[in-house]
DNA sequence: ATGTTTGACTATCTTTGACCTTTGACCAAA
DNA sequence: TTTGGTCAAAGGTCAAAGATAGTCAAACAT
């Protein structure tokens, strides 16, 4: 078994009922023996969105990881596979609204919170070439989505 | 945690219930065994007009600080006003993570509003080139700020 | 080939210290 | 009593040093 995997174990038990880990990175890595952006590629392999988790971080003097554990009910896998599509090639405008009201009739949404963000992927406001504007778009979903699954399962902590 | 996080829990325990608060640089650096001009820091880096504070200050013998905090003025202006910013030349992910949290203390957006627009903006979500994230960032801020100037008119009307 | 490990370089936030400006107290000369 | 000088006691600024974390590509292992 190789360090990564053993890294990997440990942060998963370190989680117990919690739904976030917090640690420091030279701390870590120190107690592993490896280098610190050994605990980079740990995280970048192993705790990705897709295997539903999301990373925080803050730099500098007191600095530290947290890992977020989003959990995996039904709307959660719904949202999920929309993050994959917006991954892919970027996305249309109105298919974009498309797919938030359908989660403002689950009930994801509120509709002052649909129009938000609906009033952030429009092509006024993104200064961009038309070209890019797709991948843009797309890129923003998904940030927004992933917020949205960190909420549901992070709100009690925060 | 770091010292500057602590020192500004310190402040804003300090204010109770008043609008201000008023202390001795060297004193209170002393108190925390850090150089006086963290506290300068400190001031600039959390108690800025983005989140509502206005510093005022006298030098020379008996000298002293003090934040006054801003409360309850017109939100339409003060939105209007930081449109007017945004407008011109971008702004940093910082700058407009005060913003947010501004509006969210005075009720305009709920905590999970300001969550979903911080995640619009944030500089991974922002598939562009680092000279050009600024003023895309303003320009989707501003169309979201005028999305709730508009909502804020109709809930009036209706 | 593919996944792991490392280290050099970068980005960001914090902390400190050297140097600068402003103010009030005190005092002497007019 | 007024005027202006001197000085020490504040606070202000800014850049360097320190403390973290992120990125990426090369070396390594399987």
């Amino acid at each position: 078994m190789n360090v990564s995997d053993i890294i990997e174990r440990f942060l998963l038990d370190a989680f117990g009922n919690e739904p976030t880990v917090n640690f420091n990175r030279n701390e870590l890595a120190a107690y592993f023996a490896v280098a610190p952006s050994q605990i980079n590629y740990v995280l970048g392999t192993r705790f990705t969105p897709e295997r539903g988790f999301v990373i925080e971080s803050r730099r500098g003097g007191g600095g530290s990881i947290k890992i977020i554990r989003i959990s995996g009910a039904d709307t959660d896998d719904v949202l999920m596979r929309y993050i994959e599509e917006t991954l892919t090639d970027g996305i249309e405008f109105t298919k974009a609204c498309q797919i938030i009201d359908r989660l403002c009739d689950e009930d994801v949404y509120t509709e002052t919170e649909a129009s938000l963000i609906k009033a952030a992927i429009t092509d006024k406001a993104l200064l961009a070439p038309t070209v890019a504007k797709g991948r843009l778009r797309g890129s923003i979903l998904k940030s927004v989505l992933l917020e949205t699954l960190k909420q549901k399962s992070d709100d009690v902590t925060e």
